[in-house]
DNA sequence: TTGTACGCGTTATCAG
DNA sequence: CTGATAACGCGTACAA
């Protein structure tokens, strides 16, 4: 430190000048304490002019407890999860609360990091799909630390989960490319080890059989990671033998849909909706673009930061509550891959 | 709080155990103090099994200082402010800095946040494009916290800036849009209210002149935002009179070059490189999509994130020196919009 | 309602 | 190198 003289005003500062005690400082600044409406003017008046503001930090210490929320997300280049960002920030500030970035691209920093901010004696964690392991979640619980996932599958004892409707939003793809048209039906995506993947590959599959679709018309091609090369890739797998290619696709994410209709277009010479409908999951930026318009399910990324905040904050104030699981309602955007 | 016993062990329980005193443990976590071999391993023997962490808080009180900074940025749906955000947070993590995240979307709400910021003692603030306004970095700067700033001009004193090198970029785009054939050039973006705009302008038409393209073969085409519909706006005002219409395109960003592109598609039945060229700018995923496959000028968002936090920490330190302005290089990323 | 006195968990200082 | 003690800025019992 350069500059030594203090850059801040005290408490003990205002005091001095609005003449009363710090003690009527202090109280003036916490929420349902009483002090004299005069009192009260003057110290306020005191604290504009030295431009005072409560220490948080020493706030913090005294109380046992901050107001940061450590916000822990992987592959921030993912636009769904970036979409989710602004909403979890703008709820958190709505309580008072401050989120904490805390990437965990790299597993190894990740676990590093999560210990770090124990240090910070955070109010709670919010943890979004694909992100740390379910070890790590759990370290924080063992402390004590609030836990609210999104997207997530509700296997932590403890912890608060809100999920969209991933079950719906299959039912909901499966009978919009049934109504327009569809008879030979794919699910493209992660559907054996990832939670949302396999929520969504369920109701879809069940919405068809319930709409009189046969299984053996029904095509599941697995992938490891919703991203757009695994769309393109199982483009290839799906449409080389045309006779038994699909005419009704459905894939986890928009990014897999992104992939699977370039593909689609460029190598096979596919016309969507004319030869075969498409729909994603999570309405992304890209799936607008007009080069793509793609028919989607869209999540409620207010809803989902909304409620994730709200579970967490009546956790912050009683950890032992029964946790509590959401579910999140979707919604089908048509655009022009449903005919 | 309806658990009261304490969840964390402090330094007393750790020197209990340890059989020493309450500074040895201090002096074991604080980085350069001298302790001797023994009494540091009992302590962090001691320290493993009571799962004690140091109370960031109460250090960061009694060195008057924290270790949070303030990341403040708008539009965090802008697929290029959110890639830079993983890196930020990444160097800055390097340095023992958290990352305190702050939507600055809501103009009102922002000054309120801001000014709760000065609550927590921020150790400083690092502001991205269009972010807040000017008026607010100087309250910042005003109170002795460091301001550092990203792809900003660098207007503010005490503020250090690092900006990609729009006018290199720009003659880029310049060279390659005249080595692939055009003759008829336009530029498309926010060239005269917004900084990065007017650079990359500038540096494009210097770069033309300097190939002895004539002045009345440049169309400069504003617009007040870089948005993909203000790529499609300009499409249609550009590509109305077919004489007239350039063949050789170099947009501000590349959401304003996929908007552009896909208008000049659909509506004009324009193909990418055989009827014209296009340049885009930032290099966002969107780019490589296989319907777009956009040249572009690719910023070096890793090299930024390390030099705003690098700058920033040096003024942690020393908050008095002069301030500074780095230079990100770009580099041409050739695609197929270029031939 | 007001002021005094103490404690929160840590680091810096200083004598040993 | 070690241990005792004084800060840091604030909230809050307690007594007035």
């Amino acid at each position: 430190m350069t500059d030594k003289e203090k850059s801040w005003a005290i408490a003990e500062d205002v005091a001095r000048m609005a003449g009363v005690s710090r003690s009527a400082v202090s109280r003036t600044f916490t929420p349902g304490a009483s002090v004299s409406p005069k009192t009260r003017a003057r110290v306020l008046e005191a604290a504009k002019t030295l431009n005072y503001h409560v220490d948080i930090n020493a706030r913090n210490m005294i109380q046992g407890r901050s107001t940061f929320v450590g916000v822990v997300t992987s592959a921030l280049v993912s636009p769904f999860r970036a979409q989710l960002l602004a909403p979890i920030a703008h709820h958190l500030g709505a309580r008072g609360l401050l989120p904490i970035l805390m990437n965990a691209d790299d597993p190894d920093q990740t676990s590093y990091a999560l210990q770090r901010l124990l240090s910070y004696r955070i109010a709670g964690v919010i943890m979004t799909s694909g992100a740390p392991p379910l070890s790590l979640a759990r370290e924080y619980i063992e402390r004590k630390v609030p836990v609210a996932m999104i997207n997530r599958a509700p296997e932590l004892e403890g912890a608060d989960v809100i999920n969209s409707d991933n079950h719906a939003g299959g039912a909901l793809a499966a009978r919009e490319l049934f109504n327009s048209g569809a008879t030979r039906f794919a699910f493209i995506g992660p559907h054996t080890t990832h939670f949302s993947g396999r929520q969504r590959c369920e109701g879809y599959v069940d919405a068809l059989t319930r709409l009189g679709v046969r299984k053996n018309r029904i095509t599941l091609c697995n992938s490891t990671i919703s991203s757009y090369e695994a769309g393109q890739l199982a483009a290839r797998e799906v449409l080389a033998d045309a006779a038994h290619a699909p005419d009704g696709v459905f894939c986890a994410t928009d990014m897999v849909a992104l992939g699977f209709m370039d593909e689609a277009r460029r190598t096979f010479g596919r016309r969507f909706p004319e030869d075969m409908r498409l729909v994603g999951f999570d309405d992304i930026q890209h799936a607008a673009l007009d080069s793509y318009r793609l028919s989607t399910i869209a999540q409620n990324t207010d809803t989902l930061a909304h409620s994730v905040v709200d579970m967490l904050s009546h956790r912050i104030t009683d950890f032992s509550r029964a946790a509590e699981v959401r579910i999140a309602p979707v919604t089908f955007v048509r655009r022009a891959t449903t005919g």
